[in-house]
RNA sequence: GGGGCGUUGGUCCAGUGGUCCAAGAUAGCGGCCUUUCACGCCGUCGACACGGGUUCGAUUCCCGUACGCCCCGCCA
């Protein structure tokens, strides 16, 4: 088995997109096959080759990888549309030559002309093939004209019927498509061409795409037969669409593996998410390796319908996979995010790696994402508490307050030991000394040195805060709750 | 306008001609736990698009309708 993932380098890779490729993926590395990545830029007004690179990348940081492509290469290369220029018009002209395609010298303006009256007709706007018997005269008189050719393949007219692997058997009717363009005017190959013969020559044997593509089959299928070749197996998967049922766009907000990434998802939480859009299994299980998909994975599994992409489920998995995760990765990978909200600096010493590590930990499920720790572990890392204000009007400005944190510095302050178990131990027999209920004290505790009333267990808070910033804190709450 | 593909709770997904007054997850809501939040646990809300047909019986099969998406581009 050889499959394909065929990105256009226009822009970064969006969800769907990335579900197709990783689908694609799972096919191939279940079947022991070969997962060919292959550059469709034959679009050089859109396409960029720092969008390509972009693409690889985030292609190998979701954890996918590919026996063939245009940076490792490979027996069919080269893997990029723009490289294959010479294959595609030798194959234009063997159509030319062979009567299977014609020139057609129709200016879009013509075109687009034609087009609108067909619609106003109530007719379906098509091309209506009227250069296909242009005598060598008319045909020198548009050269004449200094008209460029675009050529077009001759549909034969017939019903194409194919089995799709996910959807069945599906037929269409090229009587009610015009002759499509496989050559642009300028010597560049269109899309349609472009694919197949790539497929040809790649020897693709399982073409598993959008189902946006299922139109675009029975023109493929028949320009295989005008090679002479048989068409590969065909599987189109359901679109993935916005959380409003169109499809996924730039206002539906993240939707492009970079942005997901910039947003502090972990890769594997991705692959996961994605696998479960349009596939399942038949018990319950929804948390799997990729070893497991890889196994697992099927074709006859996939489901027919559109799925939406569901930001709120792939943020619960993402905490998942956080808590799975390595400690000291994890304080790799949220530097960036604390380095952007200044909370540390470029360079890192040792000793800030052990505190953000214990940091991280003290956070726990708290955390579900790396965009979300500027927010919560900002109470361990900045200098200074921020206090919020519902909270200090309703915890901190509040009778014997006052006393109480004065009686907890004069308490702390003389404390030694700042573990958990100890911290926990002192403030409970002050509370039982002083006949307070415990939350009397712990809530305005927690305000006053975290500024805020959420956030983990009340000793781990201060253990890790250490004796001097918890006593520098109670002092500013203090002088706070007089303002 | 023509053609194609689809439609199970808000969302993802399971299921089957009778065992389905339809399972699980997520989200929402409520509770328990806890010093708070989160986690966890428990509970709760909520769906077979609609209409015909076939059948003893249809969510499951067939037809139609509605709705959604796609193609009909010198975009891919």
């Amino acid at each position: 088995m050889r499959v394909r993932f065929a990105p256009s380098p226009t822009g970064y890779l969006h969800i769907g997109n990335a579900r197709t490729a990783l689908f694609n993926y799972l096919l191939a590395r279940k079947d022991n096959g070969s997962f060919v990545l292959r550059i469709e830029d034959t679009d050089t007004e859109r396409s960029k080759p720092e969008y390509e690179k972009i693409i690889l990348e985030d292609l190998a940081w979701l954890g996918l990888n590919w026996d063939e492509g245009p940076d490792v290469g490979g027996p069919f290369g080269p893997y990029r549309q723009s490289e294959r220029l010479e294959i595609y018009q030798e194959a234009a002209q063997r159509l030319l030559k062979e009567e299977k395609a014609y020139l057609c010298y129709c200016a879009p303006e013509e075109l687009e002309a034609m087009r609108q009256a067909q619609m106003q007709r109530k007719e379906s706007p098509r091309y209506d093939n009227r250069c296909r018997s242009l005598t060598a005269q008319e045909r020198a008189a548009f050269e004449k004209e200094g008209r460029k050719p675009v050529v077009r393949f001759r549909l034969p007219e017939r019903k194409v019927t194919f089995n799709d692997l996910i959807r069945g058997e599906i037929t269409f009717d090229t009587a009610l498509m015009g002759d499509l363009i496989i050559m642009k005017s300028d010597g560049k190959a269109a899309f349609h061409f472009a694919v197949v013969l790539d497929d040809i020559a790649m020897e693709i044997t399982h073409v598993f795409r959008g189902e946006d593509h299922i139109s675009n089959t029975p023109r493929h299928i028949l320009l295989f037969e005008a090679f002479g070749k048989i068409p590969p197996f065909f599987a189109h998967m359901a679109m993935t669409l916005g959380p409003d049922g169109s499809r996924l766009s730039k206002r539906h907000g993240a939707t492009s593996l970079r942005e997901l990434r910039s947003q502090g998802y972990l890769p594997e939480a991705i692959f996961n998410y994605l696998a479960l859009l349009g596939w399942g299994t038949t018990d319950d299980k929804e948390i799997f390796t990729p070893a497991e998909l890889m196994q697992e994975f099927s074709l006859g599994r996939c489901k027919e319908g559109a799925a939406i992409f569901d930001m709120a489920k792939l943020t619960w998995m993402n905490g998942l996979y956080f808590q799975k995760a390595d400690l000291s990765r994890l304080v790799d990978l949220s530097l960036p995010f604390l380095r952007e909200a200044g909370l540390v600096s470029e360079t890192i010493l040792p000793e800030e790696r052990e505190y953000l590590a214990r940091v991280i930990t003290v956070l726990g499920e708290r955390i579900k994402k790396f965009s979300d720790l500027p927010e919560t572990a900002g109470i361990f890392l900045k200098d200074e508490v921020e206090y919020d204000a519902q909270a200090k009007a309703k915890t901190l400005q509040k009778e014997g307050v006052n006393k109480i944190l004065a009686d907890l510095s004069q308490l702390l302050e003389k404390e030694a030991d700042f573990s958990t178990a100890n911290l926990e131990k002192v403030i409970r027999d002050y509370c039982v000394n002083q006949n307070l209920k415990t939350s009397a004290v712990f809530h305005p505790l927690r305000v006053a040195v975290t500024g805020q009333t959420v956030g983990p267990g009340l000793f781990e808070t201060l253990s890790l805060l250490g004796q001097k910033k918890t006593l520098r804190r109670l002092q500013t709450a203090q002088q706070n709750i007089s303002e």
